[in-house]
DNA sequence: TGGCAAATAGACAGACCTGTCTGCCTATTC
DNA sequence: GAATAGGCAGACAGGTCTGTCTATTTGCCA
């Protein structure tokens, strides 16, 4: 089973770079914690970079999907709440991952504050991670019907990513919460008719 | 002047640590670009993390401070623009800063994201920073005559450091922009009678 | 049982990091 | 002119980092 080792060092990779950040996280100490030789390491990733990349490509893919399925689930089970349901869903979504224990920030957002150069894989991936979920929230808005979807989306954007900004820094208290109603005022200004 | 070269340890370690990220900035770096012996340094700061820590309350209160006067001065010039005007100042000058050439993120979210740990003294200044600015944008909200200004305050928070997050990882492209739109929406929302 | 592929432990090189130490040099002050 | 303080350059120790290499062991399949 070739593929379990690789699976194996990228979750464990992903787990350290989300508690003590990238640089900070020796090679050493994912192989110690996966308990993997480290000949088998760079069998597999040319290098530590691409271990980083390999782990920011996982998160991403898991993310938007646990995302997608959470304002699923939130829509279903309030099949008749109109377009403010699957928006709950989103931001309820976004408190539980905020007071997870071990949360600490957007992975994404603190590759790109390691890997500053916007020409770096790294900083790219963690780009791109952003664009699309702000698609994801402009299919929600146009959804929603918006009078203009991608402003709003613009707008959620800036919610949710300031949330997880400030729950990173001082504690999950209330971010959430705030950032929800924030976004519930601005979809009611944006389902408004004349503006 | 023993001041001086203390100040510009201070100045440089602060534009490379923005640069580069408090981690990935050697101490030798800092002192070739400083142009400071190994020595001068350490007479100074008794380790690279009371340097970080100067450096961030340096930054502290000129942010801060630049803020103030931004806002103050946009005030002063549409005097009689009413509570809105205070605002848009403030998100000119988050404007102008997202804009600048060298803008890489904040230096506060940034040391949070590197110094995971809460107890730690450069995280617990991060937090702290981020109060104060919690609690600037309080009395701006109060002075607005905002129905609970402690609400709109958590709520700029959130539309301010989701542009600064957002900036830093795709540009600057619009962040500020509508960040300022979604928070005259909110304040309009914060000033209507009952609710 | 023999053979083969894959994973293991661990040494190793070379680079970089922080923090300490030793001389040298310069400028100011008596 | 001499003494003194402070900054400079650079060596150094001790540690960590990535990435490479060499043996050795394990497990599987014929």
């Amino acid at each position: 089973m070739p593929q379990s080792r690789r699976d194996h060092l990228i979750e464990t990779a992903l787990a350290l770079f989300d508690a003590s950040g990238y640089r900070a996280t020796g090679i050493d100490r994912i192989l110690a914690e996966a308990g993997v030789a480290k000949m088998t390491l760079y069998k597999h990733f040319k290098s530590k970079d691409e271990l980083i990349l390999a782990a920011l490509a996982r998160r991403d893919e898991r993310w938007l999907a646990g995302l997608r399925t959470a304002v699923a689930a939130h829509a279903e089970q309030h099949a008749a709440a109109g377009p403010r349901a699957r928006l709950r869903g989103l931001f309820d979504a976004l408190e539980d991952w905020l007071k997870t224990p071990g949360f600490n920030g957007c992975l994404f957002c603190k590759a790109a504050a390691e890997f500053p150069d916007p020409d770096d894989p790294v900083h790219a991936v963690a780009a791109r991670h952003h664009r699309k979920l702000l698609a994801f929230l402009k299919d929600l808005a146009l959804d929603a019907g918006a009078r203009r979807p991608a402003r709003l989306a613009r707008e959620l954007l800036l919610l949710i990513q300031g949330a997880v900004s400030v729950a990173q820094v001082n504690g999950p208290l209330g971010a959430a919460r705030t950032a929800a109603r924030a976004a519930e005022v601005l979809l009611e200004e944006a389902l408004r008719p004349g503006g």
